[in-house]
DNA sequence: ATACTTAATTCAAGTTACTTGAGTAATTCG
DNA sequence: CGAATTACTCAAGTAACTTGAATTAAGTAT
């Protein structure tokens, strides 16, 4: 279950101060620190609009001064940084058998983190206990609670999907009727904000990764399986129905290995944890940790090698897919695997030269590595908080 | 060279009420006959602010009075309509070998086309063209001119890409450097839109074709090549630097036929005008217009047969890969082959069961056939200027 | 019929937040 | 050192919205 889509409002004078100030907020964000005059031009603004709201913005500390930037010819330029420091988002990631907790500062720093196993991930046990997590964070972190902007939670999300399709199968038991939203909204009594691993993951690398500053960009999520989050003019792409994303099953290899949801060749069964984990089992290896992983990677095990160019070579052409499709300012991979295997993959990488994002005046690689680990969910969910009071609705040109 | 959004500007008074004015025309196109005070309560503006608004929108001819309403408690309430009739839009594509105009009404009734060869297509050549097109346009339908919301020009677009990548093939020679929009709205006195055929046949969909009240769909257009225009949330997707949708070089055969793109198995060499001819040619079939087609289809001619079959597999393909990232409410075939081949097409496919679109909920068809033949670029065009009167932006909410 | 209730609309004043243009300040460049 | 350059501020001006009272034209109850 989703909020099914409103349709735009209208706007009056005070509508426009708060997306004025999201629109300053988000530049700031992206090109700190920065001064009033350069944020004027960029932002279609004048100079003294900008001044009174970055006034405002440091009265309610969200932005702080910098000092003056001096070198260049005229007035030395007082220059405004984002203030991270005092306000803060918790963000959960919901797994059937974990409940992964971290909050973040407004910059992004990560303050806390927990991990709670889960025997049961039904709405009536994990409800309360999201609640009593919450409580044992902020009790951690001893911080003012009238500080906390939100809660995000990232959960395994479909809308209703055939039994059989490709991404019914990792849906959490008891939540298929649920809006967990106004659920958790009601249980918390603060603003929640739900999403999916993929999604929360790009909107985190934007919030405070590699992908500060990008406005267009794809970002492949090692999960149980693969996940697709895309940011397309600063915001999330859900779909029609809330499904976008489901890049794990598209067809890499005609007539490739078959695949549980019907189809050979799926992606998803050369380049994931799965995958991984199946093909090191086929020689008696058993390494269910990233630890573990790492650990293959390092001694140089063969079987790790063999999947490893089988992975990279079906990533590159699904990447190809994503350059040719979005033109995304570059496509990034992370999740759930060690940092060195991502950057192995990476390595291995051959990009097809015929794709859009084979421009000659690209200054960020076609692909990097984004945050990894356990915790990049739940990371991602305390992200999207951030994401949803800094960035704008987009412009619509008259 | 065109404007690609990097990301969102403030508001001010001006653009603020532009936003107003879209929204109130995108409620009542949506829920006509309507009353200001109901516009206002579902805008979330003043009744004042509406009323000044429709004022404003009946003199420019976009809104009409349709008398009042009676039989309720309260004064009668005067009820707008959406008038689709006095106001016009002008598109236009530029093809390498061709100019194409057409002229819609508000509403999407085409009420003039032409076609003109062209031996040039310079800016130097061509800008002039346009601007007398125009006027032969106007002297024919023989409206107010104060009518003419704006020109939408559709020609083939691709943004700082090397030589030798996918979609630069097609480009026009002597606009590698021109800002096309500038250039045209200096010449012709009137806001002008420019945009790629793929993305111009999307938003002519949903104007007035099978898109009709969809938010968020794709349009595989059949153009020399196989373009995709993407509406998510009811605006066009075009990636960071304006290049995507380029669907056609997707691999959907691995190992396949080898592309000019330096790839094996694209989706061009399958399904697109190109690969039709191509096929054909080797029976020693010349079919080069869209008439020859549908002709050869009629009679159930062999090599098409087998060119329909091959088709149909890869687009299938192409086809899951767009449900499984776009969760689109449909997918849409269109552009220029004729009606029945596209038809034909869509039965044959075979789409993948195990995609997010295989919903048990669906109220349309996966596929859709979508307006088709030479003029549909054109009509795009002139579609897309209505389409950017009418949208607003979505609202990001607090 | 008459008075009351309801709801849409308008009028006029008030408010917000932006823009404009003149003026000031601080620095580099020649 | 003066000229040029750039950032910023002040004060006035403006567009477009909101507010609240007044007006209008029904329907409804007496």
């Amino acid at each position: 279950m989703t909020d099914i889509q409103t349709r735009s409002i209208g706007g009056n004078a005070g509508r426009n101060r708060s997306h004025n100030r999201r629109v300053v907020l988000d530049f700031v964000r992206a090109n700190e620190p920065s001064g009033r005059a350069e944020i004027a031009r960029s932002c279609g603004l004048s100079t003294q609009a900008v001044s009174n709201i970055c006034e405002q913005l440091v009265q309610d500390s969200l932005l702080q001064e910098d000092g003056f930037r001096t070198g260049a010819r005229g007035k030395p330029v007082m220059r405004y940084r984002f203030d991270g420091e005092r306000a803060f988002s918790i963000g959960l990631e919901l797994r059937p058998d974990a409940l992964i907790t971290a909050v973040l500062t407004m910059s992004g720093d990560r303050i806390y983190s927990n991990r709670t196993k889960l025997g049961n991930a039904s709405p009536g046990f994990v409800v309360p206990l999201v609640k009593s997590q919450i409580e044992v964070a902020l009790d951690a972190i001893g911080r003012d609670r009238s500080h906390l902007l939100g809660v995000g939670i990232v959960m395994p999300l479909s809308f209703g999907l055939l039994e059989n399709s490709s991404a019914g199968q990792a849906e959490l038991p008891g939540w298929e009727n649920v809006n967990a939203r106004e659920t958790f909204e009601a249980a918390l009594g603060c603003p929640v904000t739900i999403e999916n691993d993929a999604t929360a993951a790009a909107i985190s690398e934007r919030v405070s990764g590699v992908a500060r500053g990008f406005e267009s960009f794809c970002f492949v999520y090692f999960g149980t399986g693969l996940g697709l989050g895309v940011i397309s003019d600063g915001h999330a792409q859900r779909g029609a129905y809330g499904n976008a994303g489901e890049i794990g099953h598209i067809i890499t290899q005609t007539g490739g290995l078959a695949c549980a949801c019907g189809n050979y060749g799926c992606l998803e069964k050369y380049a994931s944890r799965m995958s991984v984990r199946d093909h090191l089992e086929k020689s008696g290896i058993s390494a269910l940790t990233g630890f573990a992983l790492a650990g293959l990677l390092k001694e140089r095990n063969a079987p790790l090698d063999e999947w490893l160019n089988s992975a990279a070579v079906n990533l590159s052409q699904a990447i190809g897919i994503l350059e040719n499709l979005f033109d995304p300012e570059a496509v990034i991979l992370g999740g759930a695997m060690p940092d060195t295997v991502l950057d192995e993959l990476i390595d291995r990488l051959q990009l097809p030269v015929g794709s859009v994002a084979n421009r000659p005046d690209r200054n960020v690689a076609r692909v990097l590595r984004g945050s990894s680990g356990r915790m990049t969910a739940a990371i991602g969910g305390a992200a999207m908080v951030i994401h949803k009071i800094v960035t704008p609705a987009p412009t619509v040109y008259q």
